[in-house]
DNA sequence: TATGAATGAGTTTTCATTCAT
DNA sequence: AATGAATGAAAACTCATTCAT
């Protein structure tokens, strides 16, 4: 299926190279995604990467870029659904959660912590995606609090900044495969501690 | 003089190497702490820190072992402590997070979730310790629940398990040194969702 | 705009090239002088500079040979003007020296001399140029033997050898930049040296 | 003869390495020199070399510096001797002139000239080596003419800027094998010109 | 115990060159 | 004539680890 993914546009490529990049970082981690590696399984050269990239920190720059704009669309999608507050909040949840152990976009998030202390565009990169998150939720509390679905009293940038913590430490679980964190589990910690961090109205 | 801090118990001086490998990582994360420079800083050669620890990574382990133990004899000191449950769990709290950005320990745990999928004995101790945390978290609020300080109808696992993904996911921020989230914020983020998680009885 | 200083001809845009190449040489060294680069500079691509001269080695070689025709015209030039031979020399001397640091043509000849080894016609070129220099400055010698204003008694070839290997070093000196040698002081020592080797007849 | 030259004191190795690197060099030119090139030349690893010279470039630094310093002291031992000035004049143009093609210490010379202006040390430790073939071909002409082997009237430090000027011009001559300048060729030219700028007193 | 010389595998990165279009 | 995507060889450098002393 080359054919179907090899265009003369190099964005096509480009993609393919950031989605490749996330599939092997979730396989092995970033210690054994060497530029080598990853061209071997794009079938093609190291040097070839470097050509569209500059550097390999910029490729995993470019590739969580890549993979939280595609879920921030999700995100707007999802919170311009007729659904209930509550139905809303619980996407919300579902949305950012990691699929499982070794979930692409949160292994890669966990491997670039440790390298935020020395980049600057990265910690950038991480700030704008945090705040994403963070705006949204507060839309969505914000509107179920309008609608009544929520109490009046709700601090909404209190919670949803509460929330998004404790998302985060259910999510760090998760994907390193600790025991008793599968994501089912992690689930329903969220929900329960939704409940009462953001009580009905 | 290095000679001042040495003994001829061999124990003591290993327990120096684990202090100051702390030290440096949490000036300079992982990344910078080579062998040599840490022979460096405790007036020694590579080859001796290898001679007790046998590989860098054995060293890190007995690292994070030896820094989660003086906490967890903090933390016993805590729970046996004659205070109300409200201020043990405020105590708790504050134990928990890191005491700014690059705190040691939270700087030494974040770097080594990124290595945690290539190694098993680094995984089973960061199980055994999250079980501490958890075990330790649990008994507080049973006996919250036992003295009718906390609501009787408690779901104590789940509230705990709750909590302690809620402080991870601060820590993670404020040892990233985020904007907006330094110790004092999340100390407030905490205390408030505490409130609402684990309710007065 | 590149349009301006195109023509259908493709000689005079490889000439452009190489006047180019000259030029980013000067400014920033070989080292810094990549085929892409260059093209930068020129608005092309680096496939078409190869596609003219075949190899980075060999539009070197050009560069310096075109270099090097345009002084050897001067030359000529000036060897054909009516003034005295004692006139003659000097300017021959202001000809031969670098303008100043990084002059463009010597930046080019100090590079390409750590080449000569293992390129047989660089080294072919350099000799041939040589000549050149050798050849004419013997003729302006031989001529102002012949007018009686250089002493009869001079050995021609061995005096402009002689005279030659000064320039080169004197030459050397101030493209590099060394201290206390620049084109005054060198102009300075060439003349006062050309005065004792050449004495007037 | 290993056991010869590898003593448990570091310094010999370094040496051999230098002496080594000096040889490669004359023999291949600094392009061929690669790290692994003179580890195996050595029987070590690149590794090694780099334990004690930190960079390639500094290993080519100390190399110039070690084979001046060697040559320095026959300077030094030169200058000395009970000859008269004509004899030390001639000795002094020997030992600066180059033994053949590939002479290893010129043709280190003709590749950094290249480097020289990208390295600050580089430039400072030429000019450094410059300055004492300066400062003694200054001495040994002041002491001709104060031995009335030399005119009285000699521009001391101009006269040795020029012959200097000029050993280097037949130096890189010789080295680079041009056609017609082997060492002989080039002692016949410094003799000639010598005896023009330096005349006897 | 303690040293530090020695190893060597492993990684990113650069760049001239090729070639299909 | 012109492009620029693609190649791939090469090279410096790092560092945990070993081991003779």
């Amino acid at each position: 299926m080359a054919g179907a993914t090899r265009r003369r546009d190099g964005r096509i490529t480009q993609e393919r190279m950031l989605e490749e990049a996330m599939a092997a970082i979730a396989e092995g981690g970033l210690a054994t995604l060497t530029m080598s590696a990853l061209a071997e399984r794009l079938g093609t050269s190291g040097g070839h990467i470097l050509y569209y990239f500059g550097s390999k920190d910029r490729l995993l720059l470019e590739a969580v870029r890549w993979s939280e704009e595609r879920l921030a669309a999700e995100r707007t999608g999802l919170l311009g659904r007729r659904v209930t507050a509550h139905r809303k909040l619980a996407l919300f949840v579902e949305l950012y959660l990691p699929s499982g152990p070794r979930d692409p976009r949160w292994t890669l998030w966990i491997e670039l912590w440790a390298r935020t202390a020395a980049s600057e565009p990265l910690r950038a990169a991480q700030q704008e995606i945090d705040d994403g998150w963070q705006r949204d939720l507060e839309r969505l509390l914000a509107k179920g609090v309008e609608q009544g679905r929520f109490a009046a009293s709700l601090d909404v940038p209190g919670r949803a900044s509460e929330l998004l913590a404790l998302l985060d430490g259910l999510s760090t679980r998760v994907v390193l495969g600790q025991r008793g964190a599968d994501r089912a589990e992690a689930l329903e910690r969220a929900r329960s501690a939704a409940a009462l961090l953001v009580p009905p109205g």
